[in-house]
RNA sequence: GGAGGCAUAGCUCAGCUGGUCAGAGUGCCUGCUUCACACGCAGGAGGUCGCAGGUUCGAGCCCCGCUGUCUCCACCA
């Protein structure tokens, strides 16, 4: 504590010091230990474009927590940190950057692009690692990666190649979903759909025997220019005699079969569908059912191409109003509905996507999918909370191939070459020199990026090393948790299941701990246009990173959002320095000569007290963290620091401390230590700069808190009969400290007291306590007896009396006692009720019954004693 | 269309395997220049745990239904 004298903890000068003393310590490096336990988490790799957002300060956090917390219990703890080269994103940015200079990628050329992508990346890959240390995220930087770095790459190069050769990855004309802004394809899981304001086109095609028409209905008039056929539900007998026949497509002129598939919903519009099977993913599987042939009629940025004839060149709106005025014009129109109906768009840029026939790389997902839901399934992955299993399933099962071809520049390039002299595909983990069929010299190689979620999808095992069976991998995988938002449990988690389960054998990680998005005050998610988003980095700033991790692991459970509110780090950033004030006073009570902390034989009451409190603590909070239940933890803790040991032990201890008993102060002085430092310790995990900071300052030995030893429960510390009685005196004190507040006495107003009880040891060893938390200037502890005139209080074990004459006021006091009394009877009369119920007594555990039946005691105790004070009063 | 979450003090939320579980923070009220802390101390008011049933000796906690609310999946042109 280089500034111990000030009043309030600083974090801001607290926090890079100590995150700096931790590199230098090397503490956090992992390294291969046969001597201790692996316990490993991969963090989720952030967007090298990315800047550190709430989310990422929870996720971060939780992380965090439990790898401190492990590593303190002795585990080879390794946190394997990184960023993802966010193909997509990335490459957007670059673009646009490049257009204030007044340039576009293919001006350049990939090669050109590519320079300026990774200059890119060198310049601003590390910002968002610098802001995750600002959190004090204790990852092993030595061990950081990166999505595109050597290693990853060949994971990737060499995972494409294996599933290739088992057949798992094919490439083929399909329809998926197109982005016109991106001019790349997407998966499905990148598409969002919204409910959007449209338009339900009623239109006619004239049969071309002339019999007649059939009548439809399209969202998207302009992809008429594609159709191929209309469709019609085999059962429907509106329409049974037209199957077969043929229509002219209005504009275009094209005769175009009516067909019959049991894709049409017979009830839904006019029974008849449009079928463009270039533009429509239905469309496209009633194409190939029917043999229909695939007129693209859109350019990759959504115009209208030559195949679409005088509206080719057309912006895709711009042909649907051309089209839906000419319609009408020819009397093709027959009406025109108002109607909701939804929209996709890129996740990335919020363009409507448009589904287009074109050639990608897929994977077969179904194959790879059985395994990843039996893992799920048999408990070989746990996700938490459990309910997102079902989640996981529901997609697992209805999965359908995966598009991993991106016409992106930024990325993995995709290992296949073509042959240019037969055309022969040649995948291969690196470039090819002839062609293996033909012998040919000349090939080129694919033009396609991967999805990022492809390398995203080995991350557990690529950043450790594979396919290498290193060392590292051999020892620290697979990893242990997992912890990421549920709003990836399909882009990424899901992924990684069936990849790991693929390549390595084995599942990735054995837990996944989900967690929910942070929200704004109003519960609205935090984003970049409505402009709530609160930044971590000025709440660090402003509060402290503790207060900040504190906040977000507070009162949070798995899998549900949480709200952010300026109160809450306000609370937090308070507690931080109720911690710091409490150290201050162990500093200023301290001789300097202490030595890390070993309990005196002699113990007071209060010690016994705390210890038994403090030992519960560490086998709750550990067993707490074992679970997963964090918020429950840092809940723990919170009450006992505050309420127990701030509020109760160090004011009781104030009076050995200050007394003429030097043997009892140095009592007091180390139990104070020892259960101060243990609680650090246990705190650590939440907020370790200021846990650091203190515990460095303590008497302590070991060169770090982070790498100190996590507490254990000591079963020679469980003074329970001790710590009972003692409750006794504590809420003795609560109960006179109630009456004086409400009779208005100021504790300078002192008094003595009385206290008759049948259980007179623990209150005589409390005398002094009651000095100075009751403002009693004597205290009698008899067993009997009464003082008249006193204004009594009763708690369950005694009755105290607090002469106070002036104060008392006769009526008053007889009516406050009457209605404690008649309180204390119906207490009396509910558990009496529950006793003389038989299936209770029979039924119910011994334990319960037997708490009930103590309660009972105390209660008639109680009652006696305010009895004995009533009748006193009447005297 | 399918699946799920949430509904507990004015506000924001905890409450693990049913039995001191009716809690915390914040806000509010009343006192306090108590020698660590006003980013504090002491005391207090405030809830039929969404509604209606059921299981149980006993239910915020389990089951069924309903209402409100949010989300995810599917995507009927």
């Amino acid at each position: 504590m280089a500034n111990e004298l000030a009043k309030a903890y600083d974090p801001r000068e607290v926090e890079d010091r100590i995150y700096q003393f931790w590199l230098d310590g090397g503490y956090f490096h992992a390294q291969v230990d046969q001597g201790k336990k692996p316990y490993t988490i991969v963090m989720p790799p952030p967007n090298i474009t990315g800047q550190l957002h709430m989310g990422h300060a929870l996720d971060n956090t939780l992380q965090d927590i439990l790898i401190r917390f492990r590593r303190m219990q002795g585990y080879a703890a390794l946190w394997v940190p990184g960023t993802d080269h966010a193909s997509i994103a990335t490459e957007a940015k670059i673009v646009e950057a490049m257009r204030a200079e007044g340039l576009t990628k293919e001006q350049i050329g990939r090669e050109k692009f590519l320079e300026r992508a990774w200059e890119w990346k060198e310049q601003y890959g590390g910002r968002i690692v610098s802001q995750l240390r600002k959190m004090g995220s204790s990852c092993d930087w030595q061990r950081e990666r990166f999505t595109m770095d050597e290693g990853c790459s060949r994971a990737v190069r060499e995972v494409f190649v294996r599933l290739y050769e088992k057949g798992l990855i094919y490439r083929g004309e399909r329809i998926i979903n197109w982005c016109p802004h991106c001019r790349t394809s997407i998966s499905d899981a990148e598409v969002v759909y919204s409910e959007q304001d449209g338009h339900f086109w009623h239109l006619r095609y004239p049969l071309c025997d002339g019999s007649g028409e059939i009548q439809l209905a399209t969202t998207r008039p302009e992809t008429l220019l594609g159709d191929t056929a209309v469709a019609v539900h085999p059962d429907d007998a509106r329409y049974r005699d037209l199957v077969g026949k043929t229509v002219r497509l209005p504009l275009v002129g094209r005769e175009i079969p009516i067909v019959a598939d049991d894709y049409v919903e017979m009830d839904f519009g006019t029974g008849a569908v449009k079928i463009t099977p270039a533009h429509d993913p239905n469309d496209f599987e009633v194409g190939l059912r029917h043999n229909l042939p695939v007129i693209n009629v859109m350019t990759e940025d959504a115009k209208i191409n030559e195949n679409g004839g005088k509206y080719a060149g057309m912006d895709r709106y711009e042909a649907r109003a051309a089209i839906v005025a000419d319609l009408e014009a020819g009397g093709f129109l027959v009406k025109t509905e108002d109607m909701k109906h939804n929209v996709g768009a890129c996740y990335r840029c919020n363009s409507t996507v448009e589904p287009r026939v074109s050639k990608q790389w897929f994977v077969r997902m179904e194959p790879l999918a059985k395994p990843a839901i039996e893992a799920v399934r048999n408990g070989d992955v746990r996700l938490i909370p459990q309910r997102f299993e079902k989640i996981y399933f529901n997609w697992m099962e209805n999965i359908r191939d995966w598009c991993i071809s991106r016409q992106l520049w930024w990325g993995h390039r995709i290992p296949a070459w073509y042959c240019d002299d037969c055309g022969e595909t040649v995948v291969a983990r690196s470039e090819p020199q002839s062609c293996p069929k033909c012998g040919g010299a000349h090939l080129h190689q694919d033009e396609d990026t991967l999805d990022t979620w492809f390398s995203s999808a080995l991350w557990p095992f690529s950043t450790l090393g594979w396919p290498d069976e290193t060392l590292d991998l051999k020892y620290f995988y697979p990893t242990a948790t997992l912890v990421t938002g549920y709003d990836i449990l399909f882009f990424w988690v899901a992924r990684m299941i069936f990849s790991g389960l693929a390549y390595t054998d084995k599942a990735p990680f054995q837990t996944v701990l989900l967690h929910g998005i942070v929200r704004d005050a109003n519960g609205l998610k935090m984003s970049k246009s409505l402009g709530n988003g609160v930044d971590p980095l000025v709440e660090i700033e402003t509060y402290g990173a503790d207060a900040l991790r504190f906040t977000l692991a507070t009162g949070n459970s798995p899998g549900n959002d949480m709200r952010y509110s300026p109160e809450r780090v306000q609370a937090s950033r308070n507690f931080a320095n109720k911690i710091w004030n409490a150290a201050r006073f162990l500093r200023m009570n301290l001789t300097g000569t202490e030595q890390p902390p070993h309990l005196p034989p002699q113990l007071a009451q209060e010690d016994r007290w705390i210890l038994t409190k403090y030992n519960r603590l560490v086998a709750d909070v550990t067993e707490n963290l074992e679970k997963y239940e964090l918020g429950l933890a840092v809940q723990k803790l919170y009450d006992f620091i505050w309420d127990v040991f701030c509020d109760w032990y160090i004011e009781i201890c104030k009076s050995r401390l200050n007394g003429d008993d030097p043997a009892a102060a140095d009592c007091a002085r180390t139990v104070l230590v020892y259960v101060f430092s243990g609680t650090l310790q246990l705190l650590h995990p939440f907020m370790p700069f200021l846990t650091e900071e203190i515990w460095q300052a303590l008497p302590h030995k070991g060169t770090s808190i982070m790498v100190s030893r996590w507490p254990k429960y000591e079963e020679t510390l469980n003074f329970s009969r001790e710590a009972q009685a003692f409750e006794k005196v504590v809420d003795a004190v609560r109960a006179i400290r109630n009456c004086r507040a409400q009779k208005n006495v100021p504790p300078s107003r002192k008094a003595s007291l009385t206290v008759v009880t049948a259980t007179p040891e623990p209150f005589r060893e409390g005398e002094a306590l009651f000095r100075r938390l009751a403002s009693a200037s004597s205290v009698t502890v008899c067993t009997q007896g009464t003082v008249e005139g006193a204004v009594c209080v009763v708690t369950d074990a005694a009755a105290f009396y607090i002469p106070m004459n002036e104060l008392v006021d006769v009526a008053a006091e007889r009516k406050r006692l009457t209605k404690e009394l008649e309180a204390a009877q119906d207490d009396r009369a509910f558990v009496e009720k529950k006793l003389a119920n038989e299936n209770f007594v029979s039924r119910a555990p011994a334990a319960v019954v037997q708490a009930q039946r103590d309660q009972l005691a105390k209660v008639c105790d109680r009652i006696a004693m305010l009895e004995r004070s009533l009748e006193e009063l009447n005297v």
